[in-house]
DNA sequence: CTGAAAGCGCTTACAG
DNA sequence: CTGAAAGCGCTTACAG
């Protein structure tokens, strides 16, 4: 591999100059300039990255923490990131910690490393302790998409995810279901306990407070259908209309309702959340709440790169969510 | 951020002894290592990778180039890949293709700069120049794993496609179906090539080459979609099965289907491929074939491994897939 | 506008 | 077993 030191003598300047040449070609005169291009190309030039990272204290790279690379609901917030990344010139490096500790912890040492100059943190299934101690260092950008801790005040991208609920159950109240019933994903995450609220405080503005149910999975088909067998084969009354927080755990639902004989949307009304591709080609075809996923990952590395600069961009933004109306939901039928 | 200086100083050593006692601790003594280790402990020293990798001239980071990352079909390669690559000292940089041939391009570019030490590669649409400028380099260590080109021999982890495709149609021949009709990925992809061969040959062990009958989708739920509804809506004779190239086609027939009233399995046997965890939620339960995608994804990453450390590893390895029969086939009832 | 020189933090052949 | 020294390839304040 060619070196700067080669492109120099074939441009016949020093080392220096090409280096200008290339970062602040400005303060380099025209012919220069164009010599030192001349012997780029002729000498097939291509910088040695990790020489210039350590001469600059920098690595150009930004770890993108997921709590499970398999849920297709990162994967074009990935995509809104790396756009704005790729044009400033940094490259993602997504980090999946599929529930380990030790994971996350791996990832954030790049940091003290020097292997990564910031984190954009997709998930709050990570020790806090990890998030608290990087907190506190200043120069540790750190900023959070869709999720969130109570505790912790993080620069944050998201939705307001008591409002998108309330929405959602407003909706099922007035197509005349009284028995809602959440299947909630895990009880300590943020995100949920937000959603899990904007239920009750519906349910209570409509007086429907003694029918609220809650139930616990982790966002994926399984729970989705294990929950949903729980729910709706209970002797109890049986919930007419059931609010997930995932459209994973929704389509295990529908599945649980298929081998129970409930017809969906006629005997019970089912709600997900996300909007990911599935949740057109599934039957019936659900009803659910999108999240302007592509937006979120720009602005959440827009504003990692503004603290990057040293800047002190706005620390909080809530984007907007929508109800999408499709098949699974409806009034019922006697 | 405390320096290898700064430990040596309080171990009372030089840098090179601290550099040893990391690297090589059997070199050093053993009065010295303990001196060494409780300095690192005492100032929280970190080694500055990058400065390690100029000197080393490696990085410890590997590429994984996909086409799509919202193809869940990829999370568990990639999984498989994480274990051995960590174990290893070593990370995966996840590039995107995007269909994009500039990226692909970018991330190509990696090995040239030093920012990576090898590449996986598990899509064949990229700049088939590139992969045979880098094949010709001596240093540029590059693994397929599922996909390749037809002709260019890179080292490749994957499956039988012929064989895989051969066993599906078997199995629906076996159903007593004769007109099935194979909805396949990209026509110019060499799997897709390998799997419709088998198909044909199938068919045709079976005198039923005058019913082949290939739709061409890409692989996603709206090609599913679209094309099932122009293989099962046109007037010439019905397909009685149609053998997908991916779960998520196949559930895009279903769709399909379903918007025709036709049923499945009773009028039309479905059969997927790959096996993602959406194949046991959709409706009827999807019969697919499941390739060992962990597996692959470790496979893959030892085989690099080798390459790097200069050995002459087995060059192709096939790997078993099988048929999951579920709900999604079965006989024609009148 | 340009060059000589120092230095980023590490590793490793060499000498002892 | 240990240290002094050179060097990986780049950048940048300094001097001219």
């Amino acid at each position: 591999m060619p070196t700067i030191k080669d492109v120099a003598k074939a441009a016949g300047c020093s080392t220096a100059t090409v280096s200008r040449a290339l970062a602040t070609p400005e303060k380099v005169s025209d012919a220069t300039r164009k010599r030192v291009n001349q012997a780029i190309a002729q000498v097939g030039y291509s910088p040695n990255i990790a020489a210039r990272n350590l001469r600059r204290a920098e690595s150009k790279t930004i770890v993108a923490l997921l709590p499970d690379i398999s849920n297709p609901f990162f994967s074009e917030i990935i995509s809104g990131m790396e756009d704005v990344a790729h044009q400033a010139g940094y490259q993602i490096l997504i980090g999946d910690c599929e529930h380990d500790p030790a994971r996350a912890e791996a990832y954030f040492r790049l940091l003290s490393t020097n292997q990564a100059d910031g984190i954009v943190l997709l998930t709050s299934e990570i020790p806090r302790a990890l998030v608290k101690q990087a907190d506190k260092q200043a120069d540790f950008p750190l900023v959070m998409a869709c999720e969130f801790f109570s505790d912790i005040d993080l620069p944050l991208i998201a939705i307001d995810n008591h409002q998108a609920s309330c929405q959602a159950i407003d909706y099922l109240v007035s197509l005349g279901h009284q028995r809602i019933a959440t299947l909630s994903g895990p009880a300590h995450n943020p995100i949920c306990q937000e959603r899990n609220r904007g239920y009750r405080d519906t349910l209570a503005a409509h007086q429907l407070s003694s029918e609220a149910r809650i139930a616990e999975g982790n966002f994926g088909f399984r729970s989705g259908y294990q929950q949903g067998l729980a729910l709706l084969e209970g002797k109890t009354a049986r919930p007419t209309a059931i609010f997930c927080h995932s459209d994973e755990m929704a389509v295990g639902v529908l599945k649980a309702a298929r081998q129970l004989g409930i017809s969906v949307p006629d005997q019970l009304s089912v709600v997900g959340f996300d909007n990911i591709g599935l949740s057109e080609y599934c039957d019936p075809e659900l009803t659910t709440i999108s999240q302007p996923r592509n937006e979120i990952g720009q602005q959440a590395m827009q504003l990692l790169l503004h603290l990057l600069r040293g800047e002190q961009p706005i620390r909080h933004q809530t984007l907007s969510s929508h109800l999408i109306v499709r098949k699974s939901t409806g009034r019922l039928k006697p």
